[in-house]
DNA sequence: GAATTAGTAGACAGGTCTGTCTGGTCGTTG
DNA sequence: CAACGACCAGACAGACCTGTCTACTAATTC
């Protein structure tokens, strides 16, 4: 389905409509919200016709919920290579709050993509699935690493933590700082403690 | 400027346009998001005219400010009352999650409203100034308890007290259970613990 | 009784949105 | 060369949106 494109990388951009749509969806539906951006302005950023748009995927719908699996696997591969740099299960679920205040400090963070589209999405939207996707694919990560650990009872625990994770990934959007991760990664500290021993 | 209406209670609804449109708007607005419901909606609910809408409210964006502004106070107004039942500072902060629990088990609960209404909003707009409101007059009140019930440092624990209510009121709305609300109650008495002693 | 106030009903303008359709271009492949 | 697949450019339909405007009604007040 996937087109192997043969030679690319010449002076404009030649990557297939389907790439560069993605591209311009993800920068402008994050950047602005699902709803107030409209199919022109993507084509126009993506410099493709509006009938490819259509072919590829067939509705806006259907280009969100692309968009949305699009961040929820790069997600995946940033934060795993992330992860890779501390030795112990503790390091690494400690790190995941220090990845969380590298993220919200970033000048171009608008807070968690799939909070944002889910408040702006219909109830029965498919936009909601890959949401709650990509939060199990969260919980399960820290009940593996609370395994790991060595936790008694690892999904009270990764339920502990992530709550932690929602809260920073809210306080530290809205209010702008990285004090809120920070916060949260002591919590977290005290909630492994209290699993562990 | 509101006007005491004299005598009303007849039949149908005789409130005055004013009220009428901000319950039409506090239960479409938060049922299906500002974005998606229009203002025919709004004032066919509310079985007034278009131009007594914008006699009223001058705008739509207004109205959205409004509709927030009501909810804002009317949260005030829910959350002293439930603390009433409290004796100590402590059980009053302990009693907040239980008010969380409480909220987010009702079946017509879809979430913190400003935190809806901020996603959809634009970032220029007089919406984020209400929820910031809000999230104000939410620490401030932590902060409050937690001096009444003899925190060294209130001002953190207040922080932490509210990465806590943040978690779980998206953790709550997100998987539909009050176990979320329970778990940072537990957490909040582990804060506590630490802050008093 | 006249003026004022609050409100109703609905047409209308001007814009934006999604989605479809026509017709043409270009490069690759058989 | 011919056929095909991928893509482009843009017109167009139909819906929906906010906001304005006119004309009318009913109650209250001076």
């Amino acid at each position: 389905m996937v087109r192997k494109s043969s030679v690319q990388g010449s002076s404009q951009d030649r990557r297939p409509a389907r790439e560069r749509l993605l591209a311009a969806a993800d920068e402008l539906f994050y950047e602005e919200g699902v709803n107030l951006v409209g199919i022109d302005r993507i084509i126009e950023r993506a410099g493709v016709a509006k009938a490819s748009l259509y072919d590829c995927f067939g509705s806006k719908e259907e280009l969100i919920r692309s968009y949305l699996q699009q961040r929820h696997e790069a997600r995946q591969v940033r934060l795993r290579d992330w992860l890779a740099r501390y030795a112990t299960p503790r390091e690494k679920i400690l790190g995941i709050f220090d990845y969380v205040a590298d993220l919200v400090t970033r000048p171009d963070y608008r807070g968690c993509p799939f909070a944002r589209a889910s408040a702006e999405a219909r109830p029965d939207s498919s936009v909601k699935t890959v949401c709650d996707e990509s939060r199990a694919w969260n919980l399960a990560l820290f009940a593996d690493l609370a395994r790991q650990a060595g936790a008694s009872d690892a999904d009270r625990t990764a339920q502990q933590l992530r709550l932690l994770y929602d809260g920073a990934s809210v306080s530290a959007h809205v209010d702008g700082s990285a004090t809120a991760a920070a916060a949260a990664r002591a919590l977290a500290e005290v909630v492994l403690d209290a699993a562990i021993r």
